[in-house]
DNA sequence: GTTTATTTATAGGACTCCTAAATTATTGAC
DNA sequence: GTCAATAATTTAGGAGTCCTATAAATAAAC
C-alpha cells in the first residue's frame, strides 16, 4: 500500500522534474509559486517553511532565486520588521496559473475509477491527511473538515452531504479541499464533534 | 485530489530526508538500496534509472555515492561488457532492511481506515498506478495484475477472490502487490484479460 | 537596559537533477 | 572483416535542494 503511494509521489516528483525544463521553474520553485497564488495575504517566509515541509535556509534559497527570476516580491513587515512578506509579482501570477496544472497526467489516472470509487478513494485520503495533520507530519492543512464553514452529513443527499456556511453551498466529498484559501480553523471541541460527524456515515 | 496525493507524496519525501540524518542515507539512496534488495538478481544501471524514474547520469552518481559507501558493488556482466551488474553488499542488505522501514508513520495513517475502505482505497490506488505504468509515465511496476501468475476473482471468498499460481494461495486486494519481486510479465491478450476481470466486481 | 526568544539570512557541504558530450562495447551491413 | 549505427554508462558542468550550524536584526520579557 504505502509501495504504491509512494510510486504516485515518486510519478508527481519526477514529471515535475521533467517539465521544469520547459517552465523554467523547479518543482520547489513551482510549488511556492503555488502556494502564495492560494493565499490572498502575503505570506510569510516561516509560512512557506511550513508549507513546503523543509528547513527555514532551504525555503529562504528558493524563495531568492524567485526573487531574481522577477516571480515574487519581498517587503518587510510594517509591525514586525523581522517578518518578511512575500507576495507574488504579476508575472508570478502568470506562471503561478501555468504550474498549478501540472499533474494533469494524474487526472486521466483518477477518471479511470467510476464515481463511487473515486468517492471512497478521496475519504480515504481526507482521513489520512487528517491522522498526518493533527500529528504535525504533514505541512499546513487548511482542510474543510477542521473548518468552521464545515457542516458534515446535513443534507439527504449521498452526493453531496455536506456543506460549506461560507459559500452556502453543498459539498460533496470529491469537492472537499485540503488547502482551501478561505479556511478558517474551527475550535478543536468543533472540529473533533465534526469528525465524527462526518466519518461515522 | 491531487492536493491530497500531492501532499502525502511531500510528507513521504520530507520524512525521508528528516530520517537521513539518522541512517546516513539520501531517499535517493534509500530507494536504491530498497530497489535492489527487492530483486534477486543483480540490476543493470538502467533499471535503476527506470526504477526512480531519472535520468541516467542521475542514477549513477548516487550508485557511485552507495559504492563509495560500502554498501553497493559493481561488476561487469559477462555477456554484455557494457552494462554494469549491481547487487547489495552484506552492510547494504543490513542498510536495506532499515530503510525499509522508513515510512512507518504513513502506516498508522492507513490504519485509521476501516477493513473496507481500505480495501476500496488499495483497489483505486491500483487502477491508477496500473493506467501510470502502463502509460509509461510511472516506472518498473511489477505488479500483480499484470503477472503470469494472477487469477483474478476465482474464489467465492469475498475478502481474498483472487489467486497466486506462483505460491498457490487466495490473495485479497490488499495483499496485492505493487513491486513484487517474483514478478513475471504475462502476455498483452492475458493482462487485459484478467484486467477486466479483475475490476467488472 | 539586559537577557532571551523569534524570524530570517549566510556559510558550507553533500546530494539531486538535468542536458550535452565522451567513452566503451555490441551489432549489423557492406 | 571492417565501419558506421546503436546501446550502456560515465564525465563535465550548472542550477537547485536539502541539511546543520551560525549569525544578524528585531521583539518581548524581565
Amino acid at each position: 500500500m504505502i509501495t504504491g503511494l509512494a510510486k504516485i509521489g515518486m510519478a508527481l516528483r519526477s514529471q515535475a522534474w521533467q517539465e521544469s525544463g520547459t517552465h523554467g521553474l523547479t518543482p520547489t520553485q513551482g510549488q511556492i509559486l503555488v502556494l502564495l497564488k492560494n493565499h490572498k495575504q502575503p505570506m510569510r517566509l516561516s509560512e512557506i517553511t511550513e508549507g513546503l515541509a523543509v528547513k527555514p535556509p532551504t525555503a529562504s534559497d528558493a524563495v531568492a532565486v524567485l526573487v531574481d527570476k522577477g516571480l515574487v516580491k519581498k517587503a518587510r513587515s510594517p509591525e514586525d520588521k523581522r517578518v518578511i512578506a512575500l507576495s507574488l509579482t504579476e508575472k508570478g501570477e502568470a506562471d503561478a496559473s501555468n504550474v498549478a496544472s501540472w499533474p494533469d497526467f494524474l487526472v486521466t489516472a483518477i477518471d479511470q475509477l467510476d464515481e463511487e470509487e473515486q468517492r471512497i478513494f478521496y475519504r480515504g485520503l481526507i482521513k489520512m491527511i487528517k491522522v498526518l495533520a493533527d500529528r504535525g507530519q504533514i505541512p499546513l492543512a487548511r482542510m474543510c473538515v477542521n473548518c468552521q464553514y464545515f457542516r458534515p452529513n446535513v443534507h439527504s443527499d449521498s452526493v453531496k452531504p455536506h456543506h460549506c456556511a461560507l459559500i452556502d453551498a453543498p459539498l460533496g466529498d470529491r469537492s472537499l479541499r485540503v488547502d482551501c484559501p478561505e479556511h478558517l480553523e474551527a475550535d478543536k471541541e468543533i472540529v473533533a464533534r465534526n469528525w465524527s460527524s462526518y466519518t461515522c456515515t
